[in-house]
DNA sequence: TTTGTATATCGCAATATTACGATTAATATT
DNA sequence: AATATTAATCGTAATATTGCGATATACAAA
């Protein structure tokens, strides 16, 4: 099969997009896996670092929370400290509250406008 | 190489989540992709029916668009009927007022108590 | 220094997602 | 009836994601 444009199989067209639009999706995504949900969850509900205990409260394998937390990280919205030999990771909040704005904005475009004709 | 329990490789262990954990992840999921942002943004500008000019307005070809419309669809955000030989679309108020509840409840969990502790 | 503990990374396997060309289906139009 | 228009579906290609075992790394304890 030939592609004259530049086209990547399998991967998401962001060029096309708008900044915000890529942006919304980003955070959208992260969020968009049940074990980042709960690691998130976790976070908020112990209001405080919580160092080690992540793997046992999740139920994944140790490599596979690693990894989630990795995504997480990389957006900003954790941050991790070294403790001893374990790591201890908290919300950011910055960034939490910088993503919350960006969503919400998205979520609470006037739908009182919309017409039922479908 | 050998997996003792039910691990399905690359599919995501819903089963060891809860059902809310779950839905959070489903909505967040179908809007972490930029093209169906730029569709639904699209659908609430025009406050109306879209009939036909979501391809030439997102930039995808045509069999592309149609599968985010499914996916969307699927989820119940957006309500289609056909009208002539096009098909229209629009937002599904109550489900997405639906999502938006889901998703604020998670993303307005109390920040305030988070110590900095990182 | 050796041993233990905790986390990160590597490598792999398998499904999921994204995208599009070709085709099909359904309705208008001529 | 034949043709045009529009959207859905099928098939395929390629990357992304998810998950875990094995290993590496870093630090603490004995």
């Amino acid at each position: 099969m030939r592609y004259t444009n530049e086209i990547i199989m399998g991967l998401a067209k962001t060029e096309i997009f708008s900044d915000q639009q890529n942006e919304i999706a980003s955070f959208a995504k992260v969020f968009g896996h049940p074990a980042r949900v709960a690691i998130l969850q976790h976070l908020f509900k112990l209001n405080t670092c919580v160092c080690g205990d992540l793997v046992s409260e999740i139920g994944l394998a140790q490599p596979t929370i690693s990894q989630h937390l990795k995504e997480l990280k990389l957006l900003g919205l954790i941050k991790g400290s070294v403790e001893g030999t374990s790591v201890c990771y908290c919300i950011n909040t910055e960034k939490w509250l910088e993503m919350k704005e960006i969503i919400n904005q998205f979520l609470n475009q006037d739908i009182s406008k919309q017409g039922d004709c479908c």
